[in-house]
DNA sequence: CAAGATTGAGTAGTCAATCTTC
DNA sequence: GAAGATTGACTACTCAATCTTG
């Protein structure tokens, strides 16, 4: 392995302060949505999604498309959600293999009140700091990995 | 909750487009460090940090610092890891609450198998598309956001 | 056989409680 | 009592296998 081209300096500070402000990020949202609201980010991003869709209710593998889930972490999801009352899960008229989602009142009622604090907490952990010239560059930035991530298959 | 100020759609480009994109690259990271080196992202951060230290060998609550973990994560991430012969622990000399983690000559030789590929994962699914001044706008942004963090406690 | 979805086993991370030493 | 570390119970994610319908 002595042809290794490791990392520079500057790709190195660049690739770990990505690794760590997304994790530091990610606890501090995680601990607040659970705590205000008693809900995962996993659950908030399942009712989010569900909830913007044309008519409250959703494809389970669109969802899984949206979300970019394994299929099966989306059914485990769902399952424990339908078990506490966030969700049902009804069959599919058009297409028996499959189904759809379909928030409950009290899924709705849920994404309802944890909303605008979630809200308020991504802008004082995440955006609050960064100037508009930062933001989009952060837009340019993510938009060109994930092109580039599309590209290669 | 009628008062609550949403995100913008630059806003909400920049935090999705934020953890889409750590998301995607993590997925990929992952399963390419499990398949090539049998290794997690938990194990390959706790080799790299272990075998970075002074004397290969490092006390469990700075590594825990290093990394930014719950203290019973590490502990659980550490005894893991011992079961499958890449590190011990070693009661510490100085302080007899406290241990030490020292890699094993299979954890030596798993990071050393390990860091190239991952090396070269890190380029090319993460680093390639980025220009140099995209890269050094990255690390300004994720400092900001750090210092920002630990600003507010 | 492919697509939509579920299941079960194994592994990981969180939280609260605990133990020992400072 | 606080710091360093571990444990147990619980929840969550991954992978491979499976089931049903197209």
């Amino acid at each position: 392995m002595a042809g290794t081209r490791w990392l520079s300096d500057r790709e190195q500070r660049a690739w770990r302060g990505f690794l760590t402000a997304y994790a530091r990020v990610e606890a501090r949202l995680r601990r607040s949505l659970q705590q205000n609201a008693g809900l995962s980010d996993a659950d908030y991003a399942v009712l989010v999604n569900v909830s913007e869709a044309p008519h409250g209710r959703l494809r389970i593998f669109q969802l899984g498309a949206a979300l970019d889930w394994e299929k099966s972490r989306l059914s485990h999801q769902l399952r424990r959600m339908e078990a506490r009352g966030l969700v049902t899960r009804e069959g599919c008229d058009t297409d028996r293999r499959g189904a759809e989602v379909v928030l409950t009142r009290a899924g709705r009622s849920a994404i309802r009140c944890a909303a605008p604090q979630h809200v308020e907490d991504v802008r004082r952990w995440f955006l609050a700091p960064l100037s508009r010239a930062q933001l989009d560059a952060l837009t340019d930035i993510t938009e060109t990995v994930l092109a580039h991530l599309d590209a290669q298959e």
